[in-house]
DNA sequence: TTTTTAAAAATGTGATCACATTATGAATTA
DNA sequence: TAATTCATAATGTGATCACATTTTTAAAAA
């Protein structure tokens, strides 16, 4: 098994910051961002170098990753970007659906008008992104968008289910997102924005399931083979 | 803060197993039993000292628990048990719900009669746990039955959302049980399974929203807060 | 040539240590 | 007496190492 050290994309990094964590929000995100190829083993000191560090970091860092099902430890204790399954990945999107809904939810009692010009505002910059065609950015500001909904009620115990559902979508979105294009997601949330200036529950609902499911419905045959090849 | 050893209820361990994977089923077990009381700061190496071991197991299983949510890492690096607050457990409860009725929902195109005879056995063992007063036992076994359920579902992808709440309720269902007596969970188990024999998705749901609810309707508002305070 | 075996290499795990950070206790100051 | 400061102790973190386990490679056997 001959393999180089993996290139996996910078994150800024801040001063109070441990080495744990810049080595977890490193993975993470190179996860969320699909940057990372499902079923090929990943070794601690191979991690390491890429992130140039000592493997401890990176043990504690593919602990709390695998807690979250973003990574997972083989019988034969390798550690491996899980592979998809068609049914585990309708089984995924249709979680991520109701588990998103629910949030949204939980959060509308709470959602404030100026909340509201926030998500509005990240909504223009992901239409920035659009443009640019800079997918990456544009992954992050969608989970931004959503984030910031849902946290609206100060109580909110989905958050670490939904992040966990990202991670596992995330290796696979980079393809989803080359055979769609990108201009499905801003409809959406303006969609989202507009129950909620009118407090709409159910159309808060529709427009975020539809959100969701619009990201799969455009997938083609030969989309959805890419994704579990891959 | 004086604190002595803390006292881990025993799990099994097997040839095969690693230390840091019997400490981490260790803590997860005493977590999930409500052994460690909720916001006193555990160590790394008091963790160590009980389970006789040396202090890496322990760091990793308890990066583990804190990604499910079961331990929090706090601002100063200590780790806790997360204390609770009364919107918090109901935003828990309702997630709880919400979450193990999708999952019956999801699992039950795949409920075999076998599987349900597996169910009613287990179901027997938790009568002989309730009239032993096994609390300890009847929440384990109660997880059984519930899993066992849900993972009739071959591509289930919910199951560590549902253990990362169990975890959170864990510290609290102790005092829950003792308020309650335990006889509620007998009677909603027979009625998930008369649903499941008849294959009726309506009924499968209530009985298990019920199954959650009735645990935190019986509550008094001495026995949440005594939950809050602990 | 293929299969089996053994040795070497790679990789994960647990232990230990030094250092960085936080908490606690004692002494000093207001 | 209460607040502040400083020293000490406790605790978390990262590095390193030896050992256990798994994989790969090379040699031997069929």
């Amino acid at each position: 098994m001959p393999h180089s050290r993996l290139i996996l994309p910078e994150i800024s990094k801040s001063k109070k910051m441990t080495t744990q964590e810049y080595a977890y929000q490193r993975l993470r995100h190179s996860l969320m961002v699909g940057s990372i190829a499902p079923g090929i083993p990943l070794t601690i000191r191979g991690l390491a170098a890429s992130l140039e560090t000592s493997p401890t970091p990176v043990r504690e860092a593919i602990r709390r990753l695998s807690s979250k099902n973003a990574l997972t430890i083989l019988e034969n204790r390798r550690c491996v970007v899980p592979v998809m399954t068609k049914e585990r990945f309708a089984e995924l999107i249709k979680f991520r659906a109701a588990t998103e809904v629910f949030a949204a939810e939980r959060a509308l009692p709470f959602v404030s008008d100026k909340l509201i010009d926030t998500l509005e505002t990240i909504d223009f910059s992901m239409d920035k992104a659009v443009i640019a065609k800079d997918r990456e950015t544009l992954i992050i500001q969608n989970q931004d968008f959503h984030t910031s909904l849902y946290m609206a009620n100060p109580d909110q115990v989905i958050i670490p289910t939904i992040e966990s559902i990202w991670l596992q979508l995330g290796p696979f979105l980079k393809i989803a997102l080359q055979h769609i294009g990108v201009f499905y997601v801003v409809d959406r949330h303006k969609e989202i924005i507009i129950a909620l200036r009118s407090r709409n529950l159910s159309a808060l609902k529709q427009a975020i399931s539809n959100d969701i499911h619009d990201a799969v419905g455009q997938l083609d045959e030969e989309a959805l083979k890419k994704i579990l090849s891959s």
